[in-house]
Formats: structure tokens, C-alpha cells, sequence
DNA sequence: GCAACCAGTATACTTTTTGTAACCACTCTG
DNA sequence: CAGAGTGGTTACAAAAAGTATACTGGTTGC
């Protein structure tokens, strides 16, 4: 994480600690930082939605980019799904306690995005 | 951002305050989720840093990538570039007090990696 | 019967992003 | 002179992400 460059015995310049795969920054982003799934985390951040409601939240983002995004963050743990036995069954999506703790990142983002960027 | 569904008089189910157009999230995302974009900025939290040595730092990623994302950092005036009068000439890079405002940020994501992301 | 809604999946396609490799002009060192 | 360092750019290939459309199979309502 802390890579520092220094200079060998032969005048040559080398990285110490380098970031060769990915670092932590790197991994987060890689599970936080898709297309769509930041939003989709933070829409099911005051109760769990169903996926067509979800879908029309989000419209910007497809029904196939949901379905993935939702399967990833299931895989990692972050969402669960819950099949529910109504007239038309509908599946809800919610956050799980893991889940949870990704939300204080989230709103970190948000603010710096409304106080750093144009176009709030 | 709020967006919250509601039945309309027709059983119809709608969306109010949809999320069509990219909300902060996904603008925060844009501008810091590219890949490598948050590593880049880790870097040179402490000091400037020269194209090659972050190149060295960041093994993972190309110059090519390197090269475009500290430009869009640029314009995005996250950071700075400043050519030096060495021998080789040189070039470093550092964050703007815009840029740094952005590291709370990546130490919260940093931190969530740590501790809920396996193979730390 | 016809249509709409549910939660997706399938297919096909286009666009964007990412990565690889070589190269530029220049300076310094051995 | 050859090789390595400086900070990039260019051309190209590969992979990821996105869009659009249609379809399943069951239920409900007109």
C-alpha cells in the first residue's frame, strides 16, 4: 500500500511495497465500483425492494445490468434475496449486516459528490 | 435519490424521483471509480510523485491507462502537474486541495476493504 | 380470450474500457 | 557507440460493459 521509491546501489530507481495486485483501494472498487451498483446499494438502504421496483428506480440502468449487479452482490454477500409467496410472487432485495457496513462509504461519496462536483 | 414507488389510481406501480440521470453516487463513481483512479490518488496522498515512479508503484497498470487517467484527474482538478528543470527533465504530480478533499473518501473505502473484503 | 404484471433469461449486437507493445526525441553514463 | 533513463503517444487487440428486443410460464383482471 505505502510504496516508496527508492534508488539501489547501482543508481537505478526501484518501487518497494508496489501496488502489483490490486491493493485494498483496488478491491473495493472492484465490488463497490461497477456501473449502477453503488445506486443499487443505496436504494436498498431504508428497506428491501422487489426487483421491478428496483428496476424503475434505477432507470438508467437495464433489467440485465440489475440481474447481474444483484448476482455479484449476493455472491459477495452484500444483498440477499428473499422469494415471497404473493399473488404474483415477487422476490425482494435487501441489504444484508454486511451490506450495512458499505453504506457509511456510500454516503462519504455522496457528500464529496454534492459538495465537489458540478452539476449537484 | 430518494426514489420511493407508490401505486397510482390505475393499480399501476410508478417510480417518483427515479433515478434516471446519473445521481451523486454515480457522478462520485465516475470521476473516482475508473480503474487504477483511486490507487493513483492513494499514491500521492503524502508527496508529489513522478510519472515513472507511480508507473513503478502502480505495477498493474499501463502507462497508457496512467497517462489518461491522470489527465481526466487533471481536468477534473483533483491534480496537478508540474514539469521540473533536472537534469532528465521530470514531471510530478500532486494532489490539489480539491483532490485531497477526496482521500476521506478512499480511506473509508480502504478501511471497508480491510475488514469485510476476504484476502486481505 | 386478451392483456398486463411478476422476475428474470436468451440472444444478438454495439460501445466503451482496458491492456500490450512498440516507438518518439532527448540526455546521461560506461 | 550502446543502453538506460525521462514522459509520454500511437496503433492495435482483447475484454468488459452496455443496449435492445423478445421470450418463458404462471397469475390476475377485463
Amino acid at each position: 500500500m505505502d510504496a516508496k521509491i527508492e534508488t539501489d546501489p547501482d543508481g537505478r530507481r526501484i518501487a518497494l511495497d508496489a501496488c502489483a495486485s490490486p491493493c485494498a483501494i483496488e478491491r473495493g472498487m472492484r465490488v463497490l465500483g461497477g456501473k449502477w451498483t453503488g445506486s443499487i446499494l443505496w436504494h436498498l438502504k431504508d428497506e428491501p425492494v422487489r426487483f421491478n421496483d428496483l428496476s424503475r428506480m434505477i432507470a438508467g440502468a437495464s433489467k440485465k445490468i440489475l440481474s447481474e449487479r444483484l448476482q455479484s452482490l449476493q455472491a459477495a454477500g452484500l444483498v440477499s434475496r428473499r422469494l415471497r409467496d404473493t399473488k404474483p410472487p415477487s422476490v425482494e432485495y435487501a441489504l444484508t449486516d454486511q451490506g450495512r457496513t458499505a453504506l457509511g462509504f456510500l454516503e462519504a461519496l455522496k457528500d464529496w459528490s454534492e459538495t465537489h462536483l458540478p452539476q449537484g
